[in-house]
DNA sequence: GCAAAATACTATATCTAAGTAGCATTTAAA
DNA sequence: TTTAAATGCTACTTAGATATAGTATTTTGC
């Protein structure tokens, strides 16, 4: 398993932001904070803004704020706002066939396995990564 | 989860060859059997030969023959030789500081799951996924 | 109303995986 | 020993993700 570059970098920011969830955000303290490229960041907050998990406002004193509680917002959706998860759904194996009625030799091993790589993501909202106070960000 | 194109194909490819692991098959028998374009198919066999896991004769009357038993191939082998497994085994939310002794708040829940994905991966065979009967290659 | 400070948009550049093309090399049958 | 049939090597092209640059727009304080 390996989300992409802007999903990754989209779950520090918001998993920074969900240490102080009621604050107003500007994307420059961002860039300081998490040394991540101007641009780059900027374009991720405007996806998560499009996206509806955060809100942002425009013009002087403006920033970025949650749309929704922490404990709402799960890894599950970030994903999605950001690369979707579909490609982690179909056949591992890549056999375009393959589905629970007409499974791969694979499949009855991998369903368990993914089953618990989607609860996993799904059932993990911002509050339980809150607790990042060991990580550097 | 997904696994890169190349992989995929190496599986299709090594998975076809399992239905009859003593014979000798030949590149361009191949491409027409799984319709994956003819340079690309023989690079990856290349690369499979070179890692050790089927064995290239050369000249008129050539081909590719297994070098080990299919059941001691497994998918992780075969990861392994194409794209590495290495990418899947750091944190999945991209903290480079994370590790079992300096854990982010995500991977007590990841750990048991990854440990899953990779027991799936290293204890299937070649021999395990030889009942693909039912699938279109 | 104007200037400052913020986000939004569009285009471009860079990097890597994916895929293609052409020529070189090897081997065995005739 | 020549030729056909196979693999091997190197370079090139394409596509998508990643990253950067420049300009436009919005909002608030004065």
């Amino acid at each position: 398993m390996k989300l992409s570059n802007t999903s990754e970098y989209a779950i520090r920011i918001l998993s920074f932001m969900a240490r102080n969830p009621e604050r107003k955000y500007a994307a420059k303290y961002l860039i300081e904070q998490l040394k991540i490229s101007d641009k780059y960041l900027r374009r991720i907050l405007t996806t998560l803004s499009k996206e509806g998990i955060i809100t942002s406002s425009q013009g002087r004193e403006g920033g970025y704020t949650f749309q929704k509680k922490i404990q709402d917002i799960f890894l599950s959706d970030i994903i999605d706002a950001t690369e979707g998860m579909e490609k982690y759904l179909g056949c591992v194996l890549g056999f375009k066939e393959c589905s629970d009625e007409n499974p791969c030799a694979f499949h009855r091993q991998w369903v368990t396995t993914r089953a618990k790589i989607v609860h996993d993501f799904q059932e993990t909202s911002l509050t339980d990564l809150n607790l990042n106070a060991n990580i550097k960000f």
